[in-house]
RNA sequence: UCCUCAGUAGCUCAGUUGGUUAGAGCACCUGACUGUUAAUCAGGGGGUCGUAGGUUCAAGUCCUACCUGGGGAGCCA
């Protein structure tokens, strides 16, 4: 009879012992000598192996010679409680079924471990390893979490589009979407390249950045949100930052600002709770990873505590509040500025350097920061312009190790401002003609920001490099895979 | 894009002021071991020293350019 598949996670916490059970799975390691063979198998259902236990008298030679770390196996047998330390249940093998063998010696994952560069390179096998395992398992747990956050809250789900016509937004460079030859493009009568030739009759983008097109579904739907791929093509070189990278980009109707903060601390909170609700086994694991990497660091580059405890104080602590000019105040009164150990000076009207962030979240406070009311030039042309004529209604949360994890504003709902600020940055009108007719038509007070996924899953997993928390990183000169 | 460090066996690294046949640990293969937990013990195979030039009697080692990666900065999420 064929028995059902169980999962290894339900097994290992299963109290019907002495039952006919299978799993199936991939081999990590395999020890033992002539009589017995002990098998760690996993099947992505947890950070934890099961132990396959096989009496080699009872199997054909050449298939127990076949299970080898990275094979592939059925296993039917019995699960029992183990007679070893180290694990409660183990499975003591009746039958074996090999799926596929991985030969020992070019197979490139091996029990010791690798370096997080390295296992990039085969990124096709590095699902296989326990820390991508559970990065990649929390990073799903995450992005069920932002759907449940948001349909609890009434939010509606918004697909705004991957290509795009508007080049206004200002974002960052952009990858240009054609089916034009580039050897050979149809060319206007002064002889620039036609774009009206090509398929959608303009130019076309990946999108930077869904938020214009959020806006308008926030004027009718109230509120909603977009999570989806976003594309940069900056030339940016840092573990922070990727060329594809997901965002979430809520856009709330009759919000200001200060609802707006709330609801970006709310749910950062939400997240980082629903991970050590659902993702201890694996924050356990990240965190050990993360002590041992540590070590060989010295004292002053630590973390100041171990993950999971870093990850409860974010959820316990309220977030830090004040204003761009009550930060330059705080920077331009602290020690680094006195003995100019600052880079950039601190002067009213810039903007702020990742040493000053660093020093206001990670040494002044000690806690989320979150920033408003930034100057006006240093920021995008849609954001509510307050009364003092010199700032507007940005908000960024500034969060320990990786900078600026949200970004987002009040949204100027005044179409004389709006459309005068839109003039004043050189930003064709026509181009905008949709956004600025939701401000001639029903304009409401609204607000949204902008959360990196990559840089959330960054904070939540303790990784270092962002290339490290995607499964298939795009950044400049690496598209493998 | 800028600054900086690095690239030597499948992996992680050592390699002295330039000097004989380039080393180690792990992995892999063979053998030993009746319950292992990164198993252990003995033996074995494995290298165009990132690429291309150059200096020198002689280059893994020095010089130049390029490629790739790490760290930092800028742009930002």
């Amino acid at each position: 009879m064929e028995l059902k598949r169980s999962f290894i996670k339900d097994l290992l916490i299963s109290e019907e012992t002495d039952k006919q059970v299978n799993a199936k799975g991939w081999v990590r390691t395999k020890r033992g000598n002539k009589q017995v063979a002990f098998v760690a198998l996993n099947d992505g259902s947890t950070i934890n192996n099961i132990q396959v236990v096989i009496d080699i008298a009872n199997f054909d030679e050449n298939q127990v010679k076949d299970i080898t770390t990275g094979a592939s196996i059925s296993v039917n047998g019995t699960l029992v409680k183990s007679m070893g330390q180290g694990q409660n249940v183990e499975i003591q093998a009746k039958e074996i079924l090999v799926y596929g063998t991985a030969n020992p010696e070019t197979y490139p994952l091996q029990k010791k471990g690798h370096t997080l560069e390295f296992l990039r390179e085969i990124a096709h096998l590095r699902f296989r390893t326990n820390t991508f395992g559970a990065v990649f398992r929390i990073r799903h747990a995450m992005a069920f979490a932002i759907h449940k956050f948001f349909n609890d809250k009434n939010f509606y789900y918004l697909h705004t589009p991957i290509v795009t016509g508007s080049d206004a937004e200002g974002a960052g460079e952009m990858f240009r979407v054609s089916t034009l030859d580039p050897e050979n493009p149809p060319k206007t009568e002064d002889g620039k390249i036609d774009y009206a030739e090509d398929f959608f009759g303009k130019e076309t983008n990946l999108t930077v950045s869904g938020q214009l097109e959020a806006e308008l579904g926030a004027m009718a739907l109230s509120n909603v949100y977009t999570f989806g791929p976003t594309f940069r093509a900056e030339n940016s070189n840092t573990p922070r930052h990727l060329a594809e990278f997901w965002m979430i980009e809520p856009e709330m109707a009759f919000y200001d600002i200060n609802d707006n903060m709330d609801l970006a601390e709310e749910m950062l909170k939400y997240l980082v709770k629903y991970a050590l609700d659902n993702c201890i086994d694996d924050l356990s694991f990240l965190e050990k990873r993360l002590l041992e990497d540590e070590k060989s660091k010295p004292q002053n580059e630590r973390s100041e505590m171990p993950l999971i405890e870093k990850l409860q104080f974010i959820v316990d602590s309220d977030f830090v509040r004040l204003s761009y000019t009550e930060a330059i105040d705080v920077l331009k009164n602290s020690k680094p500025a006195k003995k100019g150990k600052f880079q950039f000076p601190v002067e009213w009207g810039i903007d702020l350097q990742s040493e000053h962030e660093r020093y206001l979240v990670e040494k002044h406070y000690k806690k989320p920061v979150i920033l408003s009311d930034y100057p006006r030039d240093i920021k995008a042309f849609y954001m509510k312009q307050n009364d003092d004529g010199k700032t507007v209604r940005a908000m960024d949360v500034l969060f320990p190790g990786i900078g600026e994890i949200i970004g987002g504003s009040q949204r100027e709902e005044i179409y004389d401002k709006l459309s005068s600020r839109i003039n004043e940055m050189g930003i064709p009108e026509k181009d905008m003609w949709w956004y600025l007719e939701t401000r001639k038509f029903g304009t409401v007070p609204h607000s949204g920001f902008g959360l990196g996924f990559e840089r959330l899953i960054l904070f939540i997993t303790g990784m270092s490099n962002i290339r490290d928390v995607i499964p298939f990183p795009r950044t400049p000169k690496n598209a493998e895979f």
